[in-house]
RNA sequence: GGGCGGUUAGCUCAGUGGUAGAGCACUUCGUUCACACCGAAGGGGUCACAGGUUCAAAUCCUGUACCGCCCA
């Protein structure tokens, strides 16, 4: 064939790579350098990790900000779509922690300078491959105004909102109980941990007074820390320790003597009711210290072995327990151990059990700055999408605790916090500016790095070149939308609004879309140490980019998760098939031909203008939902149920009439072109190869540049549509005839007849329904007949069907019918039906038994032929 | 313990009060010149369960069970 140049079956990689050149050679997806600011459109991309590579929510999340970048574009919007990568302090660290531990050596060997040269080298490599896999996904992001986290300028952000803050008081350093990370040796926030509920044991430990007047007994589920305990408490009503309270206990092992004190904090009904203090290495302790003025001990280092001078001394926490319950237990201390739920806490990062430790850490005041962005939310200034995510956003904000910001990492913003040698703390830009702030000399900078996420909250103003006031910043502040998963919800996206509306006074984006989270086929969550996980660049070299593209974007609504199946990629990737065939028979048919568009249409193209046209509007309007499933369905059902296989298939007798060529061909080419421009978004590789394939009239150079089918102006014709949609239902009728009757499908019969006015379908169905001729009324012979709606039609098998058979098919038939008359004579039969239903449904329904019944005496008639 | 989401055909899921739908899988038939990565025709569901509201409930209300997520 070739005269197309276009082959048979698509083969997506040849295809999507050479476009993703093009695309780049032509610097599609810069955004304009001087924007209108009121045809703005500006994502500012969530920053993947720079930890290695993409997985399949990357894919998701990525392409749905891809479709609507390039949808925005199409509607003739100024878009940035703005990528860029996060260093992600813990994550990448511990990446590059593992990478030393295999070679032998450890951050501390090579030394802090040493080390970060190594993380970097690393971030360029990791960084880079992700930026080929956005292009590889097909997204069209604005590459020139890529950001990273730690770049200069970005760190000079970051630093001025830690100053600000600091001056304002709304930084503070204090001694608090932290979740300690022993694995990774810092600190991490309450939101980057998890609670795991998991069997362990709860110890009642005996502890006697100092005077030996009898003893208290303790619960505990951690009876390693009594090594940190400084106190017993038990609640002031509690009757069981009256006149007990005052007294002074032996600390067991310990030999330390402790009080026990009076508090509300201990449960009287949980228990002997007496709880042993640690506010060295419990929260709800630390407060219990607080309030009676108790010292908090710390007894574990930052590996979690025990640095508590003694027998335990160096023991791992585990360790230390066991043998602490072993000597608890020898000097009858033990008084019995029990089974118990303990909801841990572990960390995300680690996997590891996190160690409640009280630690010096840095904290931002979260009340005032969680205010702003509260209301913002309130105001609907922010809209979530699915809406239900309002208001869990609103009550985490709402109850904020303070946000623990320091981290004990070397990879990361360092906290720019400069000590005098008397020990005064200024919060500055550099060393100089320091010693100017302090009016002394500045001995040494905090250790710490920030918390990755503090960086990131400036992320959709930093990006554009905040503090300075750039016209970037100017045109596309604030963002239109904000597309992220659910588990960072907290953790960045409630930053965000606070930093956005702290610095910037106004929420940071308008819409947040929450997606799907992605599982398994099976329902299981994807992770890579379970080995569930799949690697998009595998399914695209596969089976393409665009076919990954509309499977995940067609399960993507309001929904909470979306299971992952290939079967559902292969799906998408026979779409694509269907689609490039389509277009080979349509280039084929075109050759040599002038396609135009008349003026007045017959009524099978104005149905399927008018399908086009409905469908245009539902993907528009899905789109504008974040309810891409219903677009992606749209498009698939029109394009393969109504376009290629009755559109197309009507057309074949057309195209062999010269007089109708052109015009049929005008069509069919006028709907593939819009087809295509609302596929787009979804699949940018096939549409834009097609694009350029076809004989389009006013052609752009690329398809993302085409203007987006406004379905408003589009021509709608309800009588076509309803006229058209009768013939196919009488042509549906008279197949499954032929099939019942064992006539094979598309084999050309002599002729059908037909008892109804068609307006103008003759031809249609004549076709459709595979005969030579179509003739009114009723042929001479026997016959078999088949009703839909107003419509006999009437098969001619003289000689060729069985009356017994036929009698059968009737009867069953006519029990169907009978059945769902039964139904509604019942219905119409109740008073209440005919008073209380709308009219519409009730003269509906009275419709149908006279149809019913026009069904049943025909049915009758044709059984009697059949006697 | 509290909150949210889910439960519809073998599987994955649409379906916001008026006769239960799609894709895949399955059965039968068919290679005609866009496509077998295709076409035609079929079979298959008391819509988790129990109450209630209503002329009418997959759909609204209440409760229960199970699955998932979040918070404490």
């Amino acid at each position: 064939m070739n005269t197309t140049g276009i082959e048979g079956g698509y083969q997506a990689s040849e295809i999507e790579s050479r476009w993703r050149l093009a695309w780049e050679d032509a610097h599609l997806s810069s955004a304009p350098a001087s924007p209108d600011p009121d045809r703005t459109y500006c994502i500012t991309i969530p920053p993947p990790n720079v930890t290695g590579s993409l997985h399949m929510g990357h894919a998701l999340c990525y392409s749905i900000q891809d479709l609507l970048g390039r949808f925005h574009k199409m509607q003739g919007y100024d878009v940035l779509i703005l990528p860029g990568l996060d260093h992600a302090g813990i994550a990448t660290q511990s990446v590059v922690d593992k990478q030393l531990k295999k070679e032998g050596s450890s951050a501390f060997a090579l030394g802090r300078e040493e080390f970060l040269k190594r993380v970097w080298q690393w971030r360029e490599e990791s960084g880079g491959t992700i930026l080929s896999q956005f292009r590889q996904l097909g997204c069209s992001f604005d590459w020139s105004r890529e950001r990273f986290t730690l770049d200069e300028k970005y760190a000079q952000a970051v630093l001025k909102v830690f100053i600000d803050w600091f001056e304002r008081g709304l930084i503070y350093k204090g001694l608090r109980v932290v979740n300690w990370d022993p694995v990774l040796k810092t600190s991490v926030s309450d939101i980057e941990t998890e609670r795991k509920v998991v069997k362990g044991k709860l110890y009642h430990i005996r502890y006697p007074f100092a005077d030996g007047s009898g003893e208290v007994i303790i619960a505990t589920t951690r009876p390693e820390t009594m090594l940190a305990d400084v106190a017993v408490a038990v609640h002031p009503r509690d009757d069981r320790y009256k006149g007990k309270v005052g007294k002074t206990i032996t600390l067991p092992l310990v030999g330390r003597e402790i009080p026990l004190l009076a508090d509300i904090y201990p449960d009287p009904e949980f228990g002997t009711g007496a709880v042993k203090i640690t506010p060295g290495h419990d929260a709800n302790d630390f407060e219990v210290g607080a309030r009676h003025n108790l010292e908090t001990l710390v007894i574990l280092d930052e590996t979690g072995k025990v640095n508590f001078e003694g027998p335990y001394f160096g023991l791992d926490r585990a360790e230390a327990r066991r043998r602490i319950v072993e000597d608890l237990e020898a000097q009858g201390f033990l008084e019995k151990i029990e089974d118990h739920e303990v909801a841990l806490v572990v960390s995300q990062r680690s996997g590891e059990a996190v160690e409640p430790m009280a630690s010096e850490q840095w904290f931002v005041r979260q009340s005032e700055l969680a205010g702003p962005a509260l209301k913002a939310s309130q105001a609907d200034q922010m809209a979530f999408v699915p809406e239900r995510y309002k208001e869990e956003f609103e009550d985490w904000l709402a109850n904020i605790k303070d946000w623990c910001i320091s981290r004990q990492l070397w990879w990361g913003h360092r906290i720019p916090v400069y000590y005098t040698a008397d020990g005064k703390a200024v919060a500055a830009l550099n060393q100089a500016e320091a010693e100017a702030k302090a009016g002394a000399p500045i001995v040494r900078q905090d250790d710490d790095v920030l918390d990755t996420w503090f960086s990131s909250g400036l992320w959709p103003f930093a990006t554009l070149g905040w503090p300075e006031e750039t016209p970037e910043l100017k045109a596309y502040y604030p963002s239109n939308v904000l597309v992220t998963s659910r588990d960072i919800l907290y953790l960045w996206v409630a930053r965000m609004a606070m930093m956005g509306m702290d610095f910037m006074k106004v929420r940071p984006f308008r819409d947040v879309f929450i997606y799907a989270t992605i599982l398994t086929k099976d329902g299981k969550r994807m992770s890579k140490s379970l080995g569930t996980g799949v690697d998009p660049v595998d399914v695209i070299n596969t089976k393409g980019a665009d076919a990954l593209r509309f499977a995940l974007m067609g399960q993507t609504g309001h929904n909470q998760s979306i299971r992952y199946d290939e079967a559902k990629v292969a799906e998408c990737a026979h779409f694509c098939n269907k689609i490039w065939n389509a277009a080979r028979f349509v280039l084929m048919n075109a050759e040599g031909a002038t396609p135009r568009l008349a003026e007045t249409l017959p009524t099978v193209d104005r149905w399927i203008l008018t399908r086009l046209a409905r469908c245009a509007a539902t993907v528009t309007e899905s789109i504008r939902t974040y309810n891409l499933q219903v677009g992606a369905e749209a498009l698939e059902n029109f394009f393969w149920s109504e376009y290629a296989d009755w559109y197309i298939e009507v057309s074949k007798p057309r195209l062999a009439d010269p007089a109708q060529r052109d015009e049929v061909l005008g069509v069919l080419i006028h709907v593939f072109e819009v087809f295509l421009k609302l596929l787009h978004p979804f699949m940018p590789f096939i549409t834009e190869e097609l694009t350029q394939r076809m004989p389009f009239a006013n052609r752009q150079d690329f398809l993302v540049q085409a203007a987006w089918p406004d379905a408003s102006a589009m021509k709608v014709d309800e009588a076509a549509e309803a006229t058209v949609e009768r013939w196919i239902a009488l042509v549906r009728s008279v197949r499954a005839l032929r099939a019942e009757a064992s006539l094979p499908a598309m084999r050309t019969l002599p002729a059908l007849y037909v008892e109804a006015d068609l307006e103008g379908g003759e031809e249609f169905v004549r076709s459709q329904a595979w005969f030579t001729e179509l003739r009114r009324g009723r042929p001479e012979g026997a016959f078999l007949t088949t009703t839909s709606g107003n419509a006999d039609a009437h098969l001619p098998i003289e000689g060729l069907i069985d009356p017994v058979a036929e009698r059968e098919r009737i009867s069953k038939e006519d029990a169907k019918l009978a059945e769902e008359l039964e139904r509604l004579e019942a219905r119409l039969a109740n008073p209440q039906f005919a008073e209380r239903a709308k009219p519409e449904v009730v003269a509906r329904e009275r419709a149908r038994v006279e149809e019913i019944q026009g069904l049943r005496a025909k049915l009758a008639a044709r059984m009697a032929i059949f006697s």
